[in-house]
DNA sequence: CTCTATGCAAAAACTTTGCAGGGAT
DNA sequence: ATCCCTGCAAAGTTTTTGCATAGAG
């Protein structure tokens, strides 16, 4: 997916700033945390936490809390489930497409919690 | 489970403060955050977090980020997983027994983030 | 009596907001 | 030219820490 294409997409200007972040996430391919985020991009929180905001409601990233209670973002795409290591805070993304029918609930994320392959030595 | 039990068998104190935490949890049956506490108990916010944290090393309670990216708290009992609408922020206990083999990772709890049946009307 | 827990206040960590100037379309 | 975005600074939230006193075992 082209960065170009998902900003006009939202009807959103392409700055430099929206540029550095998306392609970050497009690269790294796994959920970052605003830390994550700072050491390779030096931009201002402000601008930051707006853009980030900005692109949760229009569903360009999504996000959530790993056990080392900060918060991580993603980018959208194939849906998948994680798997977050409360021994060594890993996130691991699970291929399995999430299926769940639960209660006529729609389920969009799992979110795993437990003790790695690793750590359980 | 007495209350007195819990604290003894991790080497506690017993003190006003826990025992009103523990009985609003055992009461409720359902995860508490912070607010919910503080609407309940009158404490000093570091004398909250600091039990908290103690019983969240011990393994009295544990918790997670719901929607409303507040932190909600729930004594450890019967693992179940728990079912969080994007749309209402409901949290809902799951009966459903955690029994998910995921690539030999143990798992301790799962949350899934969607929308509730209410709100799909 | 000893050692831990509590309350208060201050600080740290995290996130949001106001405003003036800059940049994308 | 217009309207949105950015950076800086300040403020708001949430959580943690230091310290003196109080309380549990």
């Amino acid at each position: 997916m082209q960065i170009e294409t998902i900003i006009q997409e939202k009807k959103l200007k392409l700055t430099a700033a929206r540029k550095e972040i998306l392609e970050l996430f497009i690269d790294s391919q796994k959920p970052l945390s605003y830390d994550d985020i700072k050491e390779s991009i030096s931009m201002d929180k402000a601008t930051f936490y707006r853009n980030i905001s900005k692109f949760e409601t229009e569903s360009i990233l999504h996000s959530f809390e790993s056990n080392d209670k900060k918060r991580y973002y993603e980018i959208t795409g194939t849906p998948h489930a994680h798997f977050i290591c409360k021994e060594c805070n890993s996130i691991e993304c699970l291929e399995e497409s999430i299926n769940l029918k639960i209660k006529n609930h729609t389920v969009h994320d799992i979110l795993i919690k437990g003790i790695c392959q690793k750590c359980m030595g």
